[in-house]
Order: structure tokens, then C-alpha cells, then sequence
DNA sequence: ACAAAAGTGTTAGGCCTACACCCATGA
DNA sequence: TCATGGGTGTAGGCCTAACACTTTTGT
């Protein structure tokens, strides 16, 4: 067995890092998976992730499973919860720490192979791999929570976007309708957006205002903690 | 090396989980710290926990080494972060799942030995071992999100409790002052609290009010969806 | 007597919500 | 011409925040 290099005293559990990878394109919110081509669950889809090298944070691991599996560099993954199920995976004890990512999708070029990761709709998911049905329901209920506290929505659009579009996606995310005036109300009373061009005076009354996220306002806000109400 | 029996393929990082234990004593928060009898850092005072087995959630190990440490018995731990530094512990690599676990302070018999297991005021810890400084930073921040979502401060009060004692510990957490007539209406109005016995009618206006929390309301208000605001 | 704790209510301002009309465009 | 999307403002209600006095008790 001269391939069992690493020994231990005691048993070690394997660790893995998944990730979450979130998009939207304008009405719902996407997720990005690989279909596994080893057993176990060959064949079914999952989460990008795999095993966390003994010399990296399992932010690190992410980053680079994503990359090796999806061709997708992110800047900025995150943990949200660590899976420690006894018998998650049936090859051995594996807990997997779960990162959540947002992606802007008009920043994804075309993905490598369809056949092995795919883009999919909210409400479209394939039953999946292991434990990540759980994982998934647990990442979009991280998501709702964490939209209300910072504007990640702005990670998930382009960087110019109309009000409508924020809209969307709030909507999409929570699961809930808002009233498009107060929308409109809110979001711009709480000084986070800047119109990206004055309306141009040839722009019919048809053509939507574009905003951008104004990242020095945001930066004032969360220094006193704020909170978006819905 | 007869004693390296476990084996594998890949390297696989030691996992522990640490928990830290809030209490109230009706004035501060009350952090449970073990003094470490062995290296590394032995002498310093760290959060209880250890390595998790192989057939064991992080929550199950959390509570046990919570027992095997302090002699504490709780019922629910809840993990909050995983800390994956490369370096965090100077022997291998270890990562961590670290929990939050409230206890009740009345129901804590009193402590073993206080030179192996002692209670710490917020203000007045001293320097951790490990990271464990980090983690309690990442612990006071979780505790001050969830008691805005969750009644959790029933878990660390007496089952009976007067409005200020309640009040007392939302300022001891949030670390802000309230105006006390503003707390009363706002908790009040919660409808989340029942009078724990109708002041008798021998009560002196001095006498306060006791409390106590009513989980039946609080279950209705959860399925809807609550937030205390602060 | 004085300080400390507890009970109690009002007011003003801000925020949330609900709601309607007009214009331009594309089908 | 009709449906759709976008821009815009107001009124009512609720909640929040600020604020003072009285009673009792212990020192």
C-alpha cells in the first residue's frame, strides 16, 4: 500500500470545499454546475469543489476548484456553512466547507463545455450529487439573509444597470413582488446609486435611467451598520 | 511508527471544534474559557473543544468536548464559522468549526475547578491561545446578528426575568443603550412575552414585573418571518 | 433627604404602503 | 390601437425616538 503516504494517529476526515456560484441575466438567478464524471454519483450534477490541499484556506480551495472545473476566476468566494454529516459521502468521512460566489454572468464567456458545467435556472434545478440539495437550500436561504445587509446584488449585475434590472433581482432573490415606485424610493433614498450618465435630452421617456453602485456611499453606510428594509 | 495507523492517499487536516459558551450574569456578557494543561500553549486560556472522531458531527463533538472540558451539559450548540488558516496551530494542520452555545448561568452548578475552567467578563479577557481571539471577535459579531432574528436572549436569561434584566442583556450584546420606555413598548408589542404572574396586588410600584418568554407566539411569529429592530 | 429603580403616555417626524396617470415604443 | 414598460408624487397609517413625572425603597 505503498500509496497510503500520509499517516496519522488518530483518523482524519477528509475536507473538501464546494461552491455556490450565483448569477442572474436579468430574470432569474442561475447556478452553475459540473456534471461529476468519477463515481460516486457519476453522472449527476453538483457543486464545482473538491479535496482542500494541505497548504491552502478553504477560500483558496474554492477559487481554484472553481477555476480547474469551470474555467470561471472569481475574486471573492465565501463560507457560509460546514457540512459534517457522517455519511455524506460514502467513500469516506468527507465534511465539506460550502462557499457561496457571485458571478456577473455578462463577464462569463462562454462556457467551455455545456456538457460538463452548466448554467441553471433557479426553479430548474436537477435533483443532485451527495448532500447538495441541502446545500443549495441552505445557500439561498445565506443569500436572502445576506442581500438585506450588503448590496451584494451589485456583484450579480452589470456594472450599469437600470432600476428595473435591481428590481429583478431583488424580487428574484427574496421571492417576493415590490411595489415599483417604493422600490424605486428606497433604493435611491439610501444614497447607494449613482445615475451612471444624466439622461440624455434626446432619451424618450421610454428609455430607463441607468445607475451604478456607488461604492464610496456604501462604504459611509456600513461604517454606522445599515440595514435594508423589505 | 506502529502507532501512525491511519492512512491516506492525500494529506488530510486534523478537524476540531471549539465552542463559545455566552452566559449572563444580569450585568455583562460571560465568556467560559479552559486553561490548556498541555503545548502548545499551555498555561493560556482558550474556548473548550478538540478533535472531532470520525463517527461524530461538529456538533456532537462540540457539545462532547464542551462536557468532557467544564462538565457542561447543553443541548444545542450552532456552528458559525470554520477557521481554515494555514498556520492556526503549530503542531499540523488543523482546521476549525467554531459553534455558539447559550447557556443559562442560573443552571450552571458551580464550576469544578476554577483554575481549569473559568468564567471571563467581555471586557475582561485575557489573550487566547491559537486564534481564538479572532474567533471570539467572529463570535460577538454572529451573537449581535442572531439576537436580532432570533429571541436567543431567552436562552441566556432565567425562565422568569424582569424587563430590565431583558433589557440589560440587549444593551450588554448590541453594546448600546436603549431608552427604556422604548425598549418596554417595542418588546411588548413583539407580543413574544407573557407576564410570568399578574403583579399582586400587594406588589409596591417598586417591584418589577416579571416576565417570562411565550413560545408559542414566537413559533407564530417565526413561520411569518420577523425581525427585531435596533 | 436623596439616589436609584420602576411604572406610565404623548408628540412629532419619518418611513412604509398603497395607489393612478401620462408618455413612448413595439407589436 | 393596444399592451407594455417606464417615469413621477401623495396621503394615511404605523412606527420610532425623544422626553418627565411619580412612587417606592434603601442608604
Amino acid at each position: 500500500m505503498s500509496e497510503l503516504k500520509y499517516s496519522y494517529k488518530y483518523p482524519h476526515p477528509a475536507v473538501t470545499a464546494d461552491c455556490v456560484i450565483f448569477g442572474f441575466d436579468g430574470v432569474s438567478i442561475k447556478i452553475l454546475l459540473v456534471k461529476r464524471g468519477i463515481e460516486p454519483y457519476k453522472g449527476k450534477w453538483a457543486f464545482p469543489g473538491g479535496f482542500m490541499r494541505i497548504d491552502e484556506t478553504s477560500e483558496e480551495c474554492a477559487k481554484r476548484e472553481l477555476d480547474e472545473e469551470t474555467g470561471l476566476k472569481t475574486s471573492s468566494v465565501e463560507q457560509f456553512y460546514t457540512f459534517t454529516d457522517v455519511h455524506r459521502d460514502p467513500r469516506e468521512r468527507v465534511i465539506t466547507i460550502a462557499h457561496i460566489a457571485l458571478v456577473r454572468l455578462s463577464e462569463v464567456k462562454g462556457g467551455d463545455d455545456a456538457e460538463v458545467a452548466r448554467w441553471f435556472a433557479q426553479g430548474d434545478i436537477p435533483s443532485l450529487a451527495f448532500d447538495h440539495d441541502h446545500i443549495l437550500r441552505m445557500a439561498l436561504k445565506t443569500l436572502k439573509e445576506r442581500i438585506c445587509f450588503e448590496p451584494i446584488g451589485f456583484e450579480l449585475l452589470p456594472e450599469v444597470f437600470t432600476m428595473s434590472e435591481l428590481q429583478n433581482l431583488y424580487e428574484a432573490i427574496l421571492e417576493v413582488k415590490f411595489d415599483r415606485r417604493n422600490f424605486y424610493n428606497k433604493m435611491l433614498k439610501l444614497g447607494i446609486l449613482s445615475e451612471a450618465e444624466p439622461r440624455s435630452a434626446d432619451a424618450s421617456r421610454r428609455t430607463p435611467s441607468k445607475y451604478k453602485f456607488n461604492a464610496t456611499k456604501y462604504a459611509e453606510l456600513k461604517q454606522k451598520g445599515f440595514r435594508l428594509e423589505f
